[in-house]
DNA sequence: GTCTATACTTTGATAGAC
DNA sequence: GTCTATCAAAGTATAGAC
């Protein structure tokens, strides 16, 4: 059984992913979660801020497992990028795309408003990236194409969430994971020239220039 | 010299841009127009979701006609695309990552807390997966896989939005470019079979995509 | 620790003088 | 048409009984 603090950050953590921060209101976390309005102010005394902040690592925590798991349940990295891009289609339409990425609307609505919670966002991004680049690079490919298809990766899914949610639609999905998938097709190709994977084929990829 | 209605209709996009649209309060608005907070009922009657929609309308088309300007400033649609986001990563850095997408932010805002301004986000999107379409068409793609890079491109611009908003740092802009070519380039050489095109064509310029 | 009542501020919106 | 004064409601935060 949950305990109160955990229902209270369970419940920011949701209404803040359909709402925003400035549109989920204390009263509302209190509703929703069942915990009197005095809790909140016990269990976080310093109020909003420090609330949202909780719950905002809580969800980037368990949004991080779930994409590793789906990534990694897959028999290579590409069928796991499409697997994740499927995946989040269909959460979108299942939710009536409600259920997206519970940092993102927060992270714009604080980046130039709450330097505190700004910071927040940008740990949990980059424990994504870390996590993805990480992924990209067990493929193959070098410490820095492999950090940056994990930024373009992580960032192809924010803005396809984006436009999915906008349009209602999963079409925006569908196109990022396929653009995802080609990006880092001409990558692997790039660090292994067809005929030759040898020292050679080293030297021409880097012959390309960066 | 600009009337008041348009410098409320500049305001309000202002201040949505950079704290969305809970976070904006029309009595702000007021103070940075300039206009006195009865003239906003006067030319917005049905209040501040009228005047979201206003200034909504008014960036989205503002920010197509930027991105247009610069994509067909360049030689080509990879040149373009490249321009559009070091642009937006200059833009970034010379706002200190307050002058992003003018949509966003209000998009995932009101996705499932207002559908009218929702619907409004939705027509600006399309427009612009419209206008990125038809380039990628223009540069001989089929209509669908340009319809598919279009969403993509707009997508991967939206979503290194969030990234380097959030981490204060180009990054994710760069890495974002990079993939969005990569995934075009690749189109672009399934789109024709092998051989039909010399050997100063597409082959060529992805080789130099590095 | 739990919960209620309340203080204070800000919000979107209106009324009405000029 | 312009501008001020004010409303009712919702926001965050606090005090204090139990």
């Amino acid at each position: 059984m949950m305990d109160t603090k955990e229902r209270i950050v369970a419940a920011t953590a949701e209404l803040m992913r359909r709402h925003g921060y400035t549109g989920t209101g204390l009263k509302q976390i209190s509703a929703e979660s069942g915990a009197p309005f005095g809790s909140l102010y016990h269990h976080f005394p310093d109020g909003k801020v420090e609330l949202a902040a909780v719950a905002l690592r809580w969800s980037g925590a368990g949004y991080q497992l779930l994409v590793e798991a789906v990534i990694d349940g897959e028999a290579d990295l590409i069928a796991g990028i499409r697997a994740c891009f499927a995946g989040a289609a269909e959460v979108l339409i299942a939710s009536d795309y409600a259920d997206a990425c519970p940092i993102e609307t927060v992270a714009l609505e604080v980046a130039s408003t709450n330097e505190t919670l700004r910071v927040v966002t940008a740990e949990i991004f980059n424990q994504w990236i870390e996590s993805a680049s990480s992924r990209f690079e067990a493929a193959g490919l070098d410490h820095d194409t492999a950090r940056e298809l994990g930024i373009a990766f992580i960032g192809a899914l924010e803005g396809a969430f984006v436009l999915s949610r906008a349009l209602k639609s999963p079409e925006p999905m569908h196109a990022a994971g396929r653009a995802v998938v080609d990006a880092t097709e001409a990558a692997l190709v790039r660090s292994h020239p067809t005929g030759s994977i040898g020292p050679e084929g080293v030297g021409h990829s880097s012959g390309l220039g960066r």
